[in-house]
DNA sequence: CCCGTACTACGAGGTTTATCGTAGGAGCAG
DNA sequence: CTGCTCCTACGATAAACCTCGTAGTACGGG
């Protein structure tokens, strides 16, 4: 049962790799964090094609590869779409709370700024 | 009653100014990091002479700046001295538990990459 | 008034970052 | 095989960032 998803495959840093100022660098982009956002509240995996930013592609592609490269999301091909998820388990166990704080801060951010 | 501190002042963002992303972007260096948690340790103010870190002077001052401009300490003169706080009141309102979690996640990275 | 201490302002250098456009690879439907 | 969709790699550009050194300001002590 060698249940291959995939050919290609991308690097992600092991988890006592991820270091806590290269998730909240990652975290200080408004774009990735939106994106983090999305990903939390739909809690399953999305493809990139998903997310409609304000940026063309090239961009966004660029954007997951930093949120993938510190850790915060596990990315995986499946078919041509790329499939994206929140490292919820790894983040969790280095940093217990934090990932909910975060985006509790967030969504609190968020209706302070665009709510009535 | 005029109780003056001083007589320079410094620009600080008003409490509903303080952007998440900025907070964020402010704790992703490792500096500055360094400099929140002695703040946070001590609990009161201290002065920018205080911390030994290695860079400049000038350095230093460029990242209290930092902090200053995206609300996560508050800087006042004193005599010649200029002493540093966390807005912890102000942080805590906005944001509640993420000045715990960030420390508590900092203690533990940094116990997980200094300690046995 | 002069000097020392504490901090800043400004400019420069080198790295990183966010953004884009174009060109191209990998998989799937015919 | 052909085309289509999804995503990537590369190069370019402009802005931001961290760092430094030098010069300078503000305050307090003698």
């Amino acid at each position: 049962m060698t249940t291959v998803t995939s050919s290609r495959d991308l690097p992600h840093p092991a988890r006592e790799e991820i270091r806590l100022e290269a998730v909240l660098h990652a975290l200080s982009d408004p774009m990735r964090l939106q994106i983090v956002r999305e990903l939390a509240t739909d809690g399953g995996e999305l493809t990139c094609s998903h997310f409609d930013l304000p940026v063309t592609k090239s961009t966004t592609t660029h954007h997951f590869r930093v949120l993938r490269e510190s850790g915060v999301i596990r990315q995986v091909y499946r078919g041509t779409a790329k499939m994206n998820g929140l490292r919820r388990d790894d983040l969790d166990d280095l940093f217990p709370g934090l990932l909910g704080t975060l985006l509790g801060a967030a969504a609190r951010q968020a209706g302070r700024l665009g709510g009535a």
